[in-house]
DNA sequence: CGGTAGATCTCGCCC
DNA sequence: GGGCGAGGTCTACCG
């Protein structure tokens, strides 16, 4: 297996700095994109070093309850008269730096405030997303029909790129549509592609295969329906062939 | 203003664990739709109570560099003789329960661990997404023109429900489909709506209204290719219409 | 439970 | 920087 390593896949995560954790009982206010509020509660607030905030509750999934995104600018305050009366110890500040989104922490009691050194972060190797699949199947086209040849993979058109344009036993023009998951934006996707393409006389007649390693079913009706081959692909089998392959060299 | 709120929103926050927080040297491999893997780093782990783990680094944005979504449970293991001899002090294997993804940590020095009591989160308050426009544009239809009228909003179909459906000044049916980016994928969700419903000899005919915050140049030419009006909605004054209509009352 | 569609989507690529 | 497409998308809603 060669996994995808991609040279920008590191890049964002090259901050240096330091990251904060406080656990505090806050009510927090975002205004923005759109207007989104926290109610008093015990949370954990996570400050990165680009001035990014998270605040997660216990729970949910790895999506913050409120957040601002980076680059953004911490300003602790302290409270006003009325914010002490409150109880209020500290307000927080988030200003994005490149819109004017803000998010307000009022922070009542504070638990828990720690610092720690994180350092550079060499990211993450990914293997088996589309890119993936696409390789292995512009090596393996004839998966889709004996004496079918590849085109080329990311065929450019004036609206986007084609996946795989191949040639069929017959020579005949064939634009693939690849996805992990086969719905219907998929097919509208191809459809746009070979409406395109069929004008081009020099390329029609261009026909349509959808394929991915699940298609759902009102997917292939819709794919069916206009004359598109659906195929399933067996991501682990096409990968088994790819190392056989590498072990004979 | 009337804010959105949604009894939902605070539904998936009803757990009252505990969260834990690490701060370790660790490499994370993750093997389940993809394979994904994390070299040596020190990084900040999360625990939620729901066996949910997150892997942070300093930076990039919300989202973790590697995780397990709940529900799953954390299983803590002794190192073998091999990985004790390479440093490694504790094994993580995070198991999904509804499917067979899974997470490993190899923790090699654990800087920090500590635990901390959260309890109930009250949830997340919105107002500004979709169904707030939705909500103004319906009542204030005839932005789209003169003597325009409601028929009702989310009209359902066989296939979806339609935003908006309106009468234009002559009486004429129109759907109108919303959005706050109107990219692409709204064009061609309005489209299958209108093929479907000018198929229904009681219906047709029915023309179309695009409306969006911001429509995508590629969107425009698409949509008014196929004869679909675009329309760019302005949210705070639509907003401080209603926010001056109720003064009233 | 599956299908559809929204999102402060985030993230990566290409122009 | 904008546009576009993919995502371990996640999440809510509706059948």
């Amino acid at each position: 297996m060669q996994p995808d390593v991609r040279p920008g896949a590191a890049a964002l995560s090259h901050y240096t700095g330091r990251v904060r954790l406080v656990i505090a009982r806050c009510s927090v206010t975002y205004e923005g994109r759109l207007n989104a509020h926290l109610p008093t509660a015990t949370r954990l607030l996570m400050v990165k070093a680009d001035g990014s905030v998270l605040v997660h509750s216990d729970g949910g999934s790895y999506k913050p309850l409120n957040w601002m995104s980076p680059p953004a600018t911490l300003h602790v305050e302290e409270p006003t008269a009325d914010q002490a009366a409150q109880g209020i110890e500290e307000v927080w500040r988030v200003q994005a730096k490149k819109s004017d989104d803000r998010l307000v922490v009022l922070l009542e009691q504070i638990h828990s405030d720690t610092h720690h050194d994180l350092g550079v972060d060499p990211g993450l190797v990914k293997d088996g997303v589309e890119a993936d699949l696409q390789r292995l199947l512009a090596e393996q086209i004839t998966t889709l029909g004996e004496g079918w040849t590849l085109v080329r993979r990311e065929y450019m058109t004036a609206i986007g790129p084609v996946d795989i344009l191949a040639r069929d036993g017959e020579g005949a023009t064939v634009a693939v549509e690849l996805k992990r998951r086969g719905d219907i934006d998929g097919v509208e996707q191809l459809t746009r592609y070979l409406e395109l393409m069929n004008r081009d006389p020099l390329l029609a007649p261009v026909t349509g295969v959808f394929a991915a390693q699940q298609i759902k079913p009102q997917a292939r009706t819709l794919a069916e329906d206009r004359g598109i081959r659906c195929v399933t692909l067996d991501y682990d089998a096409m990968r088994g062939v790819d190392d056989a392959e590498a072990r004979l060299f």
